[in-house]
DNA sequence: CTTGCTGCAAAGTGTTTGCATACAT
DNA sequence: ATGTATGCAAACACTTTGCAGCAAG
């Protein structure tokens, strides 16, 4: 029912405005498609579904966009080991998921994102970084943890 | 003065041999060059070195040989974020460095390793660990930790 | 009207694969 | 002797780049 306001000035507009990029409808349809989702998509899966309600956008552009947007913070890149980059969009951006880490199958590449003892770790990791910062001089913007592993399913499988 | 020795058997001559894998002279070289090393060497980095000694090892074999160490738990792949995989030996088998995790520069892609805060991190992880396997039914087995930001020397470079 | 953005096609780059030969066990 | 390992060349798959036209501010 409710159809997709695309013309509403979003939170992205100032963002983009401020550093002198432009707000185009093919960055506008990259930012949704990331927004709307809780998977970790790559590059060809928004191509895909951008293609959808906007046919004339072309891969590079989804290049394009994703590059700027991972200069401006507003995603991250991941490598799951699957070969392509997967993105997400950072945690002040997205509505349904907050902050988390990743569990990630060796064998399947299935990737669970979990938020169990993301309180303590967040105690730790400031106190980590912290120092780190001190020591080697490094101002430290991100930080990534995940666990690899072996899937309850995968596990069955194969004996 | 002191020469290789090639001809040794090697703490890894029973890991190869229990899987029904053969020791090769390429694999040792390789195995060496990986031992040797307190560097995240590309499979290229490796190729390069091993070439010094042994010319005729082509750079196919290298990538076949780090795979099958990674399968084996004997290595360890990374990705950095400078578009080539970087492999760093297991723990258990490197004589130079224990247990450490990474901090990565974004701009100049500089990984220095860390060793700092890694006690407190190990029992905190251990926690965790337990608890994601039983509540996802996931056998973890291994984790990664890597900080991301600006180095100094970066940081200093451009305003 | 200026300059950033786009699509297309082509090029690039790290990595993988097919196949005949060589070699470890 | 048997089947794994190797090197070469070619293929791959994801990503990047060049360029002329388009469009946002």
């Amino acid at each position: 029912m409710q159809k997709r306001c695309r013309q509403g000035q979003s939170w992205w507009q100032p963002k983009f405005q401020g550093r002198g990029y432009r707000m185009t409808v093919p960055r506008q349809v990259i930012l949704e498609v990331l927004s709307g989702t809780e998977k970790h998509l790559s590059a060809e899966d928004i191509y895909l579904a951008v293609q959808k309600s906007y046919p004339h956008v072309g891969l590079t552009t989804v290049y394009r966009t994703l590059e700027l947007l991972a200069d401006m913070g507003v995603l991250f890149k991941f490598d799951f080991g699957d070969r392509r980059a997967r993105y997400e969009l950072a945690e002040e951006f997205q509505v349904k998921k907050g902050h988390h880490h990743h569990l990630v199958c060796t064998r399947c590449k299935r990737v669970i994102d979990y938020t169990e003892f993301i309180d303590q770790e967040k105690e730790l990791l400031e106190k980590t970084e912290r120092g780190l910062m001190e020591k080697y001089d490094f101002s430290i913007e991100k930080h990534l943890i995940q666990f690899y592993g072996t899937c309850g399913k995968c596990r069955k499988k194969t004996v």
